[in-house]
DNA sequence: TATAATGATACCATAGAAGTATCATTTGTC
DNA sequence: GACAAATGATACTTCTATGGTATCATTATA
């Protein structure tokens, strides 16, 4: 199981990678270059975390990406939210038929606290916090 | 995001189903009845569970599935592991290619300790537990 | 005005999950 | 013993999300 997608993973080391570059914007192509991930697919979620307020853009020679707000205004979880949608362990499998089974519906409310808890965890992963431990 | 699928959610309830059902042994066909799980797909995942030693099986006429364990014995956790492999939250999605940002390693161990967490708490569901709710 | 960059968008490939189909084998009952 | 009711084994199909590709339009700078 994955908790976080390969996309998600991507999105995250460009952007420590756009935090750790003082000067400037940098680019799709050093970022490909950089941390070799397939071109388009970089562009494609460069573009998503620009529309999603996490990037600004500049187009144009000499043009790029830089953070659109301070490292430790950006968490882990706002990425997974971008690229994974809403984060929940607990989606009950049977929404369309009525869940046949009361009984484990108890089970619910035990996964509902270990999301609680995850949820708690992964808002405190800024990327900030991640740039430090290096 | 599933912590559990569909099929471990199926086999689950099956499991309950036949804790509950205390008198010799239950048919697919009254578990397909009761529970409303197509019928080849139970039955493909009554004979896994089989196999796997959660459940006794019986054929011929009168025949079914009774529980190999004790409710108490049964947990959430095998069920996972038994339809959705190893639990993992934390699997490097860069086996081949070396992790190409050391950086972003910091977040590895944070996400053991989630993963060890949500193992911690599986490990505590049992079949026995759920049912005592209802 | 040429070029280096991003914006928008549509498409393709793969893998895992979910579900289906079929025939073989065993076992109880008449 | 024959038949019917059950599981055992196994191969196939379908659907969907993820991961990845391709292309053309637009903007900004030298």
């Amino acid at each position: 199981m994955k908790l976080i997608t390969r996309e998600t993973d991507y999105a995250l080391r460009a952007i420590c990678f756009i935090a750790r570059h003082k000067e400037g914007a940098v680019s799709a192509a050093e970022l490909v270059e950089r941390l070799k991930i397939p071109r388009p697919f970089l562009r494609k979620l460069l573009q998503t975390l620009g529309k999603r307020g996490m990037l600004c853009s500049h187009k144009g020679q000499g043009g790029g990406f830089s953070l659109a707000k301070a490292t430790d205004k950006i968490f882990l979880i706002d990425l997974i939210r971008i690229f994974q949608g809403r984060f929940s362990l607990n989606e009950c499998l049977f929404k369309k038929r009525a869940c046949p089974n009361i009984k484990t519906c108890g089970l619910r409310k035990k996964i509902k606290n270990i999301e609680n808890y995850v949820i708690r965890e992964l808002n405190s992963i800024s990327i900030g916090s991640l740039l430090k431990k290096g």
